[in-house]
DNA sequence: ATACGGATTGTCT
DNA sequence: GACAATCCGTATA
């Protein structure tokens, strides 16, 4: 089903796993590229989570956080990588779900010429390769996922699935303490855990 | 104005 | 398993 926006605006922890086996959508002139997600981490807001953007307040970047739910909020990162996030929560608290993985079911073709070189399993599993994939540019932040060129489709009955530590979140929002990455078992699109660099102590 | 490090990935060992 | 790539956002002065 196409959720309204109601469905997104709800606590991130409480979303992330309602978006696992949705299947999100883009539309450029080259094609559609369709994703179904199998990966996902959840961020809460302000002074609660230490490993969200959000955490230190409003910022330029972050300020579509801020925003209505069912929004993208894309971010730069390592100089070289963009990742997505759908917006959770209500006008005024900030919170998003990071898109980690998932399978390529519809676009093969344009995907595997977006993301040349890797294996049809590896497209979009991870983050950075999702975004690629689907050729959501950073400038695309902010826009409704609800209207083109997005699609987003969720399941009407929730998939089961397993939770671990977020990949990647160094110091206080790292770890066992926020156990907010959300998957489904078995899937091909979950991506390799890596513990972060940081994170040896 | 400057310094630091990152919600990652690909390549090499 | 280890490391480089690469530049923007944020913090500090």
């Amino acid at each position: 089903m196409r959720p309204a926006r109601e469905f997104f605006a709800r606590d991130s922890v409480d979303l992330g796993p309602l978006l696992l086996g949705a299947v999100i959508s883009h539309d450029t002139d080259e094609g559609r590229v369709s994703v179904r997600l199998s990966e996902v981490e959840a961020y809460r807001g302000v002074g609660e989570d230490p490993g969200s953007h959000a955490f230190r307040g409003r910022t330029p970047r972050n300020t579509v956080m801020f925003g209505a739910a069912g929004h993208l909020y894309a971010y730069f990162t390592y100089g070289m990588h963009v990742c997505l996030n759908v917006v959770a929560s209500e006008p005024g608290h900030s919170a998003a779900v990071l898109l980690r993985g998932g399978t390529v079911v519809e676009g093969i073709e344009l995907a595997r010429r977006r993301r040349a070189g890797a294996s049809d399993r590896d497209l979009a599993r991870g983050p950075a390769r999702l975004a690629v994939a689907l050729g959501v540019p950073l400038s695309a932040s902010g826009a409704d996922l609800l209207v083109p060129p997005f699609e987003l489709r969720v399941l009407e009955q929730p998939l089961p699935f397993e939770a671990g530590p977020r990949t990647g979140v160094s110091g206080a929002g790292g770890g066992a303490a926020f156990p907010w990455r959300f998957w489904v078992a078995g899937e091909p699109g979950v991506s390799v855990y890596r513990r972060h660099a940081r994170s040896h102590d």
